[in-house]
DNA sequence: CCGAATCCCTATAGATACTG
DNA sequence: CAGTATCTATAGGGATTCGG
């Protein structure tokens, strides 16, 4: 590596190589419009289809569909389809979806502390014509 | 709330509200394809544009541009312009780009932990044909 | 030459409307 | 109820141009 040498910022064990494509990854499927929020809604217990839908309210079907399936697939959440009519969906956390709460509530914990800091930079941006 | 009345999920502390909108826009922000890549290559130290380009390879100057300028404005670089000939321009981590990195590598590490989980996940959803 | 702006193009995220 | 089908907007990439 180059070494711009920088001793005031700590060294943070080069995140990059292979290993940063999985958490860009990651965190491109976390950071999807609803990923989290439907995450986190899942964290108090399995919910059906409209209860999600009706719960988090601005979210269209396709984009709840969409999500969850993806979701699913990566093996977040477990999909249980129990064909009456109508038929009913349940949409659990698996346990590396119960896992990946943690790190993700902390750094929502550190978005909603910075929050404010984000809309100070954006403000003087604004002002100064960025 | 609604409280699905469930007791295995530690009932995390409904991170909905305006708050989750924040925390949304975070990881959107980070989420972002390149922002990531180039927060961690900016923690060992200040960077100029065509060091950074060089060093990350396969992204674009428009990209590497676009990515910084968001950056900046959400106030995680700061930009620095020596109107020399050729020009030459030095990002640089502010203190909130630096606090970010704790969390960010926390999420890092877990996905380079559970990354297999995450794989073995999608090859079963292959195989049944999701 | 460096850093960026701009045009053009493609892929995909996301919203609206319709279906079994 | 729980989706699919259809359309639109935007993210992202490549090439070219520009100003210093």
């Amino acid at each position: 590596m180059k070494a711009t040498s920088v001793t005031s910022v700590k060294p943070i064990k080069h995140t990059s190589s292979p290993d940063c494509r999985h958490v860009r990854e990651l965190l491109a499927r976390i950071g999807a419009k609803w990923s989290m929020i439907v995450v986190t809604r899942l964290a108090t217990g399995p919910m059906r289809f409209s209860e999600l839908k009706r719960d988090i309210g601005t979210i269209s079907q396709k984009m709840l569909t969409s999500t969850l399936r993806e979701l699913e697939r990566d093996g977040f959440v477990t999909r249980t389809v129990t064909p009456t009519i109508p038929p009913r969906v349940d949409y659990t956390l698996t346990d590396l979806g119960v896992d990946l709460l943690g790190p993700l509530e902390a750094l929502g914990e550190w978005a909603v502390r910075n929050q404010h800091r984000v809309e100070q930079a954006r403000e003087r941006a604004r002002e100064v014509g960025v």
